[in-house]
Parts: C-alpha cells; structure tokens; sequence
RNA sequence: GUGAGUGUAGCUCAACGGUUAGAGCGCUGGACUGUGGCUCCAGGUGUUGGGGGUUCGAGUCCCCUCACUCACCCCA
C-alpha cells in the first residue's frame, strides 16, 4: 500500500458514521434544549493562547502541541481543547456586552502529538459546551444534567458521575501548602513519577495509580476541608441542586483536572468498558480564565465530552442502524430500464430514496441486490409491464406484491412520505 | 518518550521448520433462462508488512525496520 492515514487519525466511514450522526443529532437536540447555540472557533490559533490557559508545564503543551510557524513567522498551533479558542472568540467578539449567561457548544477535531491506545488519538473530535457569565452553582448543575440528558438520549448506561470542588485562588494554596506538608516525610516509599509529581504537580500524586502511592496518600488531606467558606457555599449548593435533579454522583476529592485553569467545580463522566482512558466527558470552572486573557471578570463553566468514546460505547452496545433504500426499480430490457430511470428520477425529486439496478443484471441478481439493500420496495418493469401499462410492486418484508399503473407509482410511493 | 503484544486473501482467522499457503464470511454468476432471504455448485485474488540473516529448506527461528493494538506517562 502506497499511502496510509498517519498515526493516530482515522478515517470516519459508513456504518460508523451513522452512530456519528446520530450523536450529532443528540448534540444539537438536548443542547438547544439547554440554550447553548454554535460556535465555530477556527482549528489553528494562536500558539501562545494554549500556552497561557492550559498551562506551561503541563504534558500538553510541553510535548503534545501540532505547532508550526507560518510562512510569515507566526506561532500557530492545531488546537489541543477547545476552551481557550472558545474564550478568545468569546472576548474578540465582545460577547460579554451581551447579557448572561452566554451559552455556546462547538463540535469538531483536536490534535494532541501522543501515542495513540485505546480511546486515545492524535485526531479526536469532542463535543464542548461553555457557558459564560454566571458564578450561581445552578448553572454547574445544568450543565451536568444536560450531559446526563444527552447520554440518556444516547442510550448510554453505568456511567458514573464524579464531581469534586478544587477551590479558588484563595483557598487553593493554602491545600497544596498542606498536602506538600504531609507528603514530604514519604517522598522516598514514592513510585518514580510521583517523586517527580512532588516538585512538579503534587495534585497529580492524589491519582496515581501505584499500590505504594496509594496507601501513603490515604491520610492525605482532602482539598474540601479547605475550601473557603465562598468555595465550600458553592459547593454545597452545588451538590444539593444535584440531588433536586435526580442525579447521582459521587464526590471524588482525588479528581484533579490536568489543565491549569480550572477553579472551584470539576468534574467527570467515566464509564468502566471503556479501558484505561475511562473518561467519556470531562469538565470544571475556570471563572479567572476570561479575565487572564484581558475580558472583563467573567465566571465560566464548561465541559468536553470525547466523540470517539461515546462512538465506542455505542458500537459495542450494539447499535448497527443501517440506513436502507425505500425503493429499488429492478428492470428487464432496454424500454424498461429507461422507464425505470424516469420513475426513479421523480421519486427522488421528492426525497425518496430509490436505487436502480445496473449493467443488465438478471432479475435475480437485482431482486438479490434489492434485499442485501434491505429496501422496503422492489418496483419490477419488463417488457410485460410496458405493454400492459402496469407495473409490480413488491414489499420484501412480508413478500407481498401487487400491480399499479404507471401513473398511480407517484401517489402509491409519495403519499406514505408526505 | 517508556514497556509489552500482534502483523497471512476485501474481512475474521488456520497452516509440527518440509509438496503448489488454506477455510469461513463477503462479492459475482448459475441451479431457478421474470422474483430476494434457505440450500447446493462454480469463480478470482496473496510481494505471508518490508529488509537482512540462520538452514538443504523459513509464513514458522534470529536481527533490523515499519505499522497496528494495549498499557505507562498524560488525557476527551
């Protein structure tokens, strides 16, 4: 083979593209339900807006960034998430002169340099959802029930919701103070990335997944006995909005959130059959982002939900709808393959989906054709046909078949689908 | 970036180091010459991922390389 997709980006084709749609027709249903509109962000930005709200150190800008530099000496970047760009377009535009909340969803591919496994690509589209302007918990919590809405439509089960609040500027440093307090007598029983985690992102030691690392963080504090008492109201009335609306979640203290401008809420979607990367949406605060990037102070809230996750979930949960022809014209000679053209034509002027036969099949070979289609209807024009000016009709479901003349195919056809 | 596993027909997979690398599915045609699904018959395809080595002989063993898969790191 001389040429193949690079690594990690998938071609997206039939029948798996139909689930795609299918999720996308779930997006745009339970979203509008919700108020957020579309937005569409450009795919390259600016190289330093992923730096200055993912963050610099993290994994994702140090080594998983698509940046290049334009012909004229930009720093441009294929984006890794879709929150910065969503932001930057949310000041640029001056969306914050509107009155809010300002809701918007995008939907469309990231790019992340990593080894692809499973539910991991270097091309992956996700869903995101941002909503702008308002500091009231009731907005985290419509936002958690609007992903647990769109998994329901879906179909999806045993997904579990894990929430957490990792607190604000004020009360976030006064935790990291007391965890790199506790931890600092227990560096040396550490696996190897956890000792580096201390110096880097001691968070990140809370989910480690070493045996070792786990027992010596179960005393560890927890970040909400610090929460500030702002923080700890927010939360609060967080979680009690949660249990208003039926949804069950579980407060996981260890959650952190690999980028840099999360506040207050986090949280996350998992589900267990999807491997090691068991996250199908993710997602938190991030209320000091929009002003670090010159708008005006404005608390935000957002998730991203991984389209290739939620595809996957869906494939090995059995969903295999095939869309199928309502009709196939079957012709026998050349007067009846052109009445058939015709007839085709004009149904499909209508919106009927119709397929013909071709390259003079036997009967056989088309009727065949027609069920591995899984058409509703086979119309049949032969010579017979033609003389008498009536033409067969068959349904392959229930075999039943009948004769209707040329001019009642419209109506026979058309009524049903009108 | 680190580690492990797998590469054979369009797909899923067989083949103790030993003849001409097979089967199922799918596809096309026929039996049924104008009626699909079931059955039967017929038909075609391979640089065994690529390169090198060991051997009388390599799909099989060894080395290199590439790709894929899974896991770590990290994350949707």
């Amino acid at each position: 083979m001389k040429y193949t997709a690079l690594k990690g980006v998938h071609d997206i084709l039939p029948p798996d593209i139909f689930i795609w749609q299918k999720v996308e027709k779930a997006v745009k249903d339970i979203f509008s339900a919700y108020g957020f509109q579309e937005l569409r962000p450009p795919i390259i930005e600016a190289t330093e807006i992923f730096i200055r709200s993912i963050g610099e150190t993290t994994d994702i800008v140090e080594k998983e960034m698509y940046t290049f530099t334009d012909k004229a000496g930009r720093h441009i970047t294929l984006r890794p998430e879709g929150t910065a760009p969503a932001v930057r377009c949310y000041i640029e535009n001056h969306l914050y002169t509107l009155p809010p909340p300002q809701k918007f969803f995008y939907y469309g591919p990231m790019f992340r340099y990593e080894r692809p496994q499973a539910g991991r690509f270097r091309q992956f589209f996700q869903i995101g959802a941002e909503a702008f302007g308002v500091e009231d918990p009731k907005i985290d919590s419509e936002i958690i029930s609007m992903l647990k809405l769109f998994f329901e439509r879906l179909g999806l089960k045993n997904l579990n919701f894990e929430v957490n609040s990792i607190g604000c500027e004020k009360c976030r440093p006064d935790y990291k103070k007391a965890l790199l307090n506790f931890f600092s007598d227990k560096i040396n029983g550490f696996c190897p990335d956890c000792k580096r985690r201390f110096e880097q992102n001691p968070l990140r030691i809370l989910d480690c997944k070493v045996d070792e690392c786990i027992q010596l963080r179960q005393r560890a504090p927890r970040v909400t006995e610090f929460l500030c008492s702002n923080c700890r109201k927010h939360f609060d009335t967080f979680l009690s909005f949660l249990k208003l609306l039926n949804i069950p979640y579980v407060i996981n203290p260890n959650m952190v959130r690999g980028l840099d401008y999360y506040t207050r809420t986090t949280f996350e979607v998992t589900c267990e059959h999807l491997g090691s990367q068991n996250a199908v949406a993710a997602g938190g605060r991030y209320d000091k982002l929009v002003e670090d990037f010159g708008g005006p102070p404005t608390p935000a809230i957002g998730f991203a939900a991984g389209m290739e996750r939620i595809t996957s979930l869906l494939k090995s949960s059995g969903n295999r709808e095939i869309p199928a022809p309502a009709v196939f014209i079957a012709t026998i000679g050349s007067p009846a393959e052109k009445e058939g053209l015709v007839i085709a034509s004009t149904l499909r002027g209508k919106g009927i989906w119709v397929e013909v036969g071709y390259s003079g099949h036997s009967l056989k070979s088309q009727m065949r054709k027609a069920d591995r289609l899984s058409a509703e209807y086979v119309l049949i024009i032969g010579d017979d046909e033609i003389n008498s000016g009536k033409l067969k009709w068959k349904r392959l479901s229930d075999r039943t078949q009948g004769e209707i003349s040329f001019n009642e195919v419209y109506n026979f056809f058309i009524a049903p689908y009108l």
